[in-house]
DNA sequence: TCTTTATGGCGAT
DNA sequence: TCGCCCTAAAGAT
């Protein structure tokens, strides 16, 4: 379930359960066995994410962790039971361990490799440097649709398909306009609301965009469950009512991803 | 025991 | 735009 919030939260657990102290750092499933060796038993100094990338500072190298479409980490109270499946990377202390499966990257990077990272990166809603005005450069001037521009990374760091499909539906923009269509005044809003979402999402572990007064009990509807946790109005609902005007949510490919949004509601 | 699917991103064409 | 890489769970057969 990887969306920027994700890595924000997995940077300050791992500082939390890791932090300050030496790690034992191995690779059960051995991909990543030569890189946990350089750092194994080393403390843990620093943690940060940045968009989608996840930051391990030890006092040598930097722990890069990209988790990619299936990666994902699993924290549990030690003694650490033998791997399941194919850890690529496992921390472990005297409390607790942490066990890395499916990322796209895991590497060891110098400080200026890492800030080669963030030099590609846009602006990440949920970090204090980050400046909105990059992202509005390249919006306001791009022929790509708005939906193609708040997934691409280089535009705004952290927004997955699931932000990107909720916050769209939320100001009502069509996911198809251009870049270069969407006004200062609506682009605002949306950046400040990403904070906000964001920020949520960060403290929750899950996405929930959907406002007070559209909730199935608002509505007089029937609770809902969704099954990747959190309260949405279009994100994988394609074919169902939309919560706020009743037409069906519709879905279609967009470069390469499922896109979702309501026809009737957003047409701006 | 298969096939499908997923909240991502890269390099080749 | 396409193919490919990483993995696990759910659904189909």
């Amino acid at each position: 379930m990887p969306e920027g919030h994700i890595l924000h939260r997995l940077a300050r657990e791992h500082l939390r359960l890791f932090g300050g102290a030496p790690v034992a750092v191995a690779s059960p499933q051995g991909r990543f066995a030569a890189g946990a060796k350089l750092v194994d038993g080393r403390p843990l100094e620093r943690a940060e994410a940045d968009g989608k990338h996840l930051f391990l500072g030890f006092p040598h190298a930097w722990l890069h962790i990209h988790l990619g479409l299936y990666g994902v980490v699993t924290f549990g109270a030690a003694p650490a039971p033998e791997p399941v499946g194919l850890v690529r990377l496992r921390l472990a202390n005297q409390d607790h361990y942490a066990d890395l499966r499916g990322p796209t990257t895991c590497e060891l990077l110098t400080p200026a490799e890492k800030d080669a990272v963030h030099a590609r990166l846009g602006p990440d809603p949920l970090r204090a440097d980050a400046d909105p005005e990059r992202a509005w450069h390249r919006i306001s001037r791009s022929r790509s649709t708005v939906a193609a521009l708040l997934m691409d990374q280089k535009v705004l760091a952290g927004v997955g398909n699931v932000y990107r499909a909720e916050v769209l539906f939320r100001h009502g923009i069509d996911p198809h306009r251009p870049g270069r269509e969407l006004t200062r005044a609506e682009w605002e809003p949306i950046w400040q609301d990403l904070v906000e979402l964001m920020r949520a999402g960060a403290e929750t572990g899950r996405i929930d965009t959907v406002r007070p007064e559209h909730t199935p009990e608002a509505m007089g509807r029937p609770p809902r469950v969704d099954d990747h946790g959190g309260e949405v109005y279009v994100y994988r609902r394609a074919g169902q009512p939309c919560l706020v005007c009743g037409s069906e949510v519709r879905t279609e490919e967009h470069a390469a991803r499922n896109l979702f949004w309501c026809a009737s509601c957003q047409q701006r």
